[in-house]
DNA sequence: AATAGTTATGCAAACGTTTTCATTTCGTAT
DNA sequence: ATACGAAATGAAAACGTTTGCATAACTATT
């Protein structure tokens, strides 16, 4: 079997009989080559094995083909739907998609913004608006297309899509307040450069202030974005602390790991004790209890960034940004209940 | 602010005092240039804002700086702690990954794969052995650097690291036959195109036939690989036919599904049915209950798999495949009982 | 002090495309 | 048949690096 790394442009050329020129525009405009042509040329690229090479595309300055994308984590279930949803979108219109991971440290997050820069992405994602000094500086000074995902900001620096997450706090503090709960704890990780769980938690604070409840610092969880961490928190106030008749967590990954937590320890959820996500993740419905949550639409929020990001990087590079509000809604069901007592 | 889009290794050169040629040298054989110069040439990249062009790099022909990576979904915790894993170890060595998802269709990965390698991936991962005859044949053709994740097969045409799936289907198996279950339901998704749940499914079916016990059509269950869809199909078997003591699952989602649907269908699990999954992911353990299950080192094989490829692109090309086995090993837990009576 | 060997740097040719401009070809109206 | 505009194609320069080769600047050796 014969190896052809290096068969490019010139030999399918001279395979069909034309130019290199015509060759690059069959790919390029397609509508600028005779159709007859296109069919010698395309026959010519099955006969050598060619391969395109975006590299030398992307060279030209102009089209590289590809996005970034920076998010904290792959490892659960936080941001795999969004993912997935931006994913197959920026595919559908010819993107392939460079992805890097910062564990939550902005630092790295300029780091890999950079390698990202380097690598000649036409536009970038990122996740929320809590980002260092430098990424919005080299954001602006490259002028690069990019979109944040996750939150909405209606003064944001650049374009975003998401709900609001102080919102959907208030939201979630509403609904267990109307419940009839008075004895409320929450879960929430590190706010500190995480602009979702901080806008979360302040909705989730000053709505229930404003009603006459405060929560004591033995309420007030503080877990890490996974289901084991936040069980251990869960299992450490349910043996050390008076337990309140409901649980706000940050997201339906903690909700679930206090679930579990709960169920662990003999109670049953909800009737002994309410607890309730924010996200609606994909497998939230489905759990049992099923989760009582926030639907912040990541399979809407992932495409709609896609397309607003495919549109900025074809469209105005001096553009006001680009914001959509996803609204958000509170999901009834089974891990919550009416206190009656 | 002034936008700088355009600014060169030349600019840089100028601003130095030196050649363009040792900007370059600086960046890929740092031993090859004076300390002072180094020293030089980064102030004039500070002061320039100069970022460095891969495109221009991988034109070369050398180092593109990236690799690729193929997985079905990234929807579901099913691959996040593999790539999670590989990503980071990636990382370490320079490298920005790639990412496409294929939606469990072989065609489509294909498709995938070239438009990986127009961008001159310098090597790829993939998931599992089941991949079509044109995909094979481009990877053997272009001479890429190679790896599959997730399934060992000791006569892999291409370089693997994973556990042995057929092997994790026995222990499974095994430890439900010993724990004293005789009426065994699976749950497992289609087989077909995905070599790593085929074999986990022959070695269950395999032991549970060695040893007299043959599973009826209805406890057969097919299902897809969520929460949501295993917890419907498991309703739907708890709801018509006879109930199973036992019931094995393909992986650890699907059991979680199960477990749900169990519960919800006012059952116990362990007291009533024993469940469990293949692959250990990180919220096994600590869901309640947490389920028993195959430990098949997601982590380990993300970061093995990583150094693997890593290897094998800095390395000889011509080189037998490497295959690495990680040691599948049962997990006990809280899903399963001894079954006395 | 002269020579050989070593190290650091520069020069210029590649790498594989895209695109502007020029040219040819074609169809259509006269 | 002739001229004209539009459509298709080709020629060549440009994109921003890397690298082999040549040269210059040292160091060490005699």
């Amino acid at each position: 079997m014969k190896k052809n790394t290096n068969v490019d442009i010139i030999d399918v050329a001279i395979k069909a009989g034309v130019s290199p020129a015509t060759v690059s525009r069959s790919f390029n405009h397609p509508d600028k080559v005779l159709k007859s042509t296109q069919k010698r040329i395309e026959k010519a690229i099955l006969q050598t094995g060619y391969i395109r090479n975006r590299a030398a595309q992307a060279i030209q300055g102009k089209r590289s083909g590809t996005v970034g994308l920076i998010v904290p984590t792959l490892d659960n279930a936080i941001f795999s739907n969004l993912i997935q949803a931006f994913s197959v979108e920026i595919r559908k219109h010819g993107f392939t998609m460079l992805v890097a991971t910062n564990g939550y440290d902005l630092d790295d997050e300029y780091t890999l913004l950079r390698s990202l820069l380097e690598h000649r992405v036409e536009g970038v994602a990122l996740i929320g608006h809590d980002h260092s000094k430098e990424t919005y500086n080299l954001l602006n000074i490259r002028n690069v297309p990019v979109v944040s995902m996750w939150n909405y900001k209606e003064d944001s620096l650049i374009s975003c899509v998401g709900g609001e997450n102080k919102e959907a706090g208030v939201e979630i503090a509403k609904y267990i307040y109307d419940l009839g709960h008075r004895k409320i704890a929450m879960a929430f990780p590190n706010i500190e450069d995480n602009d979702r769980a901080r806008d979360r938690k302040i909705g989730v604070v000053e709505y229930l202030n404003s009603h006459g409840i405060s929560i004591p610092e033995y309420w007030d969880i503080k877990t890490e974005y996974s289901v084991s961490d936040a069980r251990n928190c869960a299992e450490e106030l349910f043996n050390k602390y008076p337990h309140p008749t409901a649980i706000i967590a940050g997201n339906d990954v903690i909700a679930r790991g206090i679930i579990y937590a709960a169920q662990a320890h003999g109670m049953n959820v909800p009737k002994d004790i309410s607890i309730t996500g924010i996200g609606d993740f994909s497998s939230s419905e489905s759990s049992f209890p099923s989760i009582t949550t926030i639907r912040m639409r990541p399979n809407k929020v992932g495409k709609k960034a896609a397309s607003v990001l495919i549109d900025r990087i074809n469209g105005d590079r001096e553009a006001e940004p680009t914001r959509i509000k996803v609204s958000v809604e509170i999901k009834s069901r089974e891990s919550t209940i009416y206190l009656n007592n």
